[in-house]
DNA sequence: AGTGTGCCCGTAAACGTTTCCAATCCGTGC
DNA sequence: GCACGGATTGGAAACGTTTACGGGCACACT
């Protein structure tokens, strides 16, 4: 039925060790006795058992991806990324998500195990130390945002603190004085660093903190919604608005919008994650950029790095990266002059990019 | 180094195919020594080596994903609905992007060939004719959105011509006369198809068909935006544009805005897809809506449908299931009294979901 | 006591590769 | 003519499971 290596060795007259090195150019074979292989496969139409193939080589050619989530832009963005990388060095690609608890990242991961090269695991809602000792040792694992302080293993984490803290700076040097945070989830590490970057950001400018001007969020835009009419109610009310993430900040427009309040003339408006369709909605929406598919793409980079023989067991210094999160401004922050000018240089790869229009937009405004 | 079966059943006392029985709970075997197997396999953290098992077994335990990209709301939502079906099932899924050319879906699916139990395949990009000879006949393969006539092979179709004419025929029910439509790409299939909607719609309602109102597109929103500005150039200026799906229609969106033509009351607009993000922008989309992820996860179940021991090679009729592609009215088509009222009544399931907030724009608006 | 019947369990043969090691071939230098 | 060495090739042992087959054993029945 199946046609294994024993048939193209028949076929073309030799053993079955001089098909796998022909195949695999993995020994001397001589140039004549490859091509009568090659041809023999070929017609044959032959594909080499991975199983077995993975079962003496013990490498799998796959990559697992750990993500809690696949919707939305953000994480539709980081696996375009990772995908383009993989698909480029030859992996494929072993997804799993919807996993926000530890169990169910644990049972994830024991499915995964042995059937990956490597693991990107992205789980900003659990902490390191629970987080670590589910992770496997035999493999190369890349940590998404979840910075391990004992250095262990790879981590790529994105400059939360850092973007936030400007963005907050930026609000602040148009003279608000009352600025609003909508927070991201408890307990989550990407959100904690965020508010650290707001809190970082008022203390700068010595304008005074107020505990009620952080108000619970859990990144998704329904949390913006009722987050900013909460910051409606207040009194007096806030005039800006810092959401933790771009989803809530899209839903903190829509309230805004809903409650007739004007952005950015009567409340300023600022986001983080800088997806797509910050370019689109009225107004365009000031954020953090990050490079999000980069993001994926330098994460299966890394991963390739240890994957490279002979980097197997040896043990290295783990690579601790850091991508930034710069500001990017448009117009929901009320800057005068954002119109016209161009906020940050346009990196030419996001250009004609599928799906998305914000060059056209940029251009246009 | 690594734990075997071996070393199991030498610590329990028994032979490796009890071992094998037991953990499986694949034939009889005492419970008395049942107990003492999985005490011994927990206690050396045994995972069994599933490249072996399935070099046995020819199984793989993964399904394979090719799409033609991972971008935008509706993969995002497709591939969610995809995971969560594969994951209730106890599969794990084997992701491919990034195919438009038939070449580019020849390698892929040349890569997954024997590393997956079964494949979802959607390319609207290319001919049945052309993509039917690269498709495994060993496993079952589900295609999305490419109705094969000779029923080969099980498929799932969005009923994109009936969607597309009921949006055109609502337009037109508005008094519309001249009625432009953002095509999707050329020799793509479901684009075709709405086409074929859109002039249907225009032949019933007796309205004459004009070549010049067919706008070329690409399902970007780049290309939306553009054709929004060709619609406007237009002498004498159509009074509503359907653009074939939702992405093109944020795109026309901006673009009318940019131009300060007001939506709906100069210019009527209605996408097709109904990506979440239709419930927030301004004004919120009149659009086809697809049960995208219930697309994905009856995909999977189609799979598993063929995938039941025993369903394996017999030859059985290929299902070919049609998914429905219902109208749903917003306030973009200019509809009076659509703003009060509930347009469809919203699918429980999609209450408080992660990212998004159309219950409660909707409840707002 | 002999025999049939079920339940448990062990032996060993697959599954299709890769790779170590030895054998063969062939030209070259002495 | 012969030893030698490098380039090719083949034989066979892994890799870690699953599973067909058959053996043992306890028990009930004749």
């Amino acid at each position: 039925m199946t046609v294994t290596i024993w048939d193209v060795a028949r076929r073309a007259g030799v053993s079955v060790a001089t098909v796998s090195r022909a195949l695999n150019r993995s020994g001397p074979v001589r140039e004549e006795t490859r091509r009568r292989i090659e041809e023999a496969a070929r017609e044959l139409n032959y594909v080499p058992n991975s199983a077995a193939r993975s079962l003496i080589s013990r490498r799998t050619g796959m990559l697992g991806v750990l993500l809690p989530d696949l919707f939305g832009e953000f994480f539709s963005e980081l696996i375009r990324g990772i995908d383009g990388a993989a698909q480029g060095r030859g992996y494929h690609l072993l997804v799993s998500s919807s996993h926000d608890a530890a169990s169910e990242i644990e049972a994830a991961l024991r499915g995964m195990r042995g059937r990956v090269d490597g693991l990107v695991v992205m789980a900003p809602m659990v902490e390191a130390a629970v987080l670590k000792p589910m992770l496997p040792r035999n493999v190369p694992v890349v940590l998404l945002n979840s910075p391990f302080a004992d250095g262990a293993f790879d981590t790529l984490t994105v400059d939360n603190y850092g973007g936030a803290r400007e963005v907050v700076a930026h609000l602040l040097s148009h003279g608000h004085q009352r600025v609003a945070i909508l927070k991201g989830p408890e307990r989550n590490h990407d959100a904690e660093e965020r508010l650290r970057g707001y809190r970082a950001a008022l203390a700068e400018a010595g304008v005074p903190w107020r505990e009620e001007l952080e108000i619970p969020g859990d990144f998704t835009g329904e949390s913006g919604y009722r987050g900013a009419e909460a910051v409606l109610r207040m009194e007096p009310r806030p005039t800006a608005i810092f959401a933790a993430n771009d989803a809530m900040a899209f839903g903190a427009l829509s309230a805004l919008r809903d409650a007739g309040i004007a952005v950015p003339e009567e409340m300023a408006l600022a986001g983080f994650d800088d997806v797509s369709s910050t370019r689109y909605t009225i107004p365009p929406l000031t954020t953090a950029h990050v490079a999000i598919r980069e993001l994926g793409a330098r994460a299966v980079g890394m991963l390739a790095d240890a994957l490279v023989p002979g980097a197997g067991a040896r043990p290295r210094p783990r690579p601790r990266e850091t991508v930034p999160a710069t500001l990017v401004v448009r117009r929901s922050c009320g800057c005068t002059g954002a119109e016209g000018g161009r906020p940050r240089p346009i990196d030419p790869s996001e250009r004609g990019e599928r799906g998305s229009i914000h060059t056209l937009q940029e251009d246009a405004v």
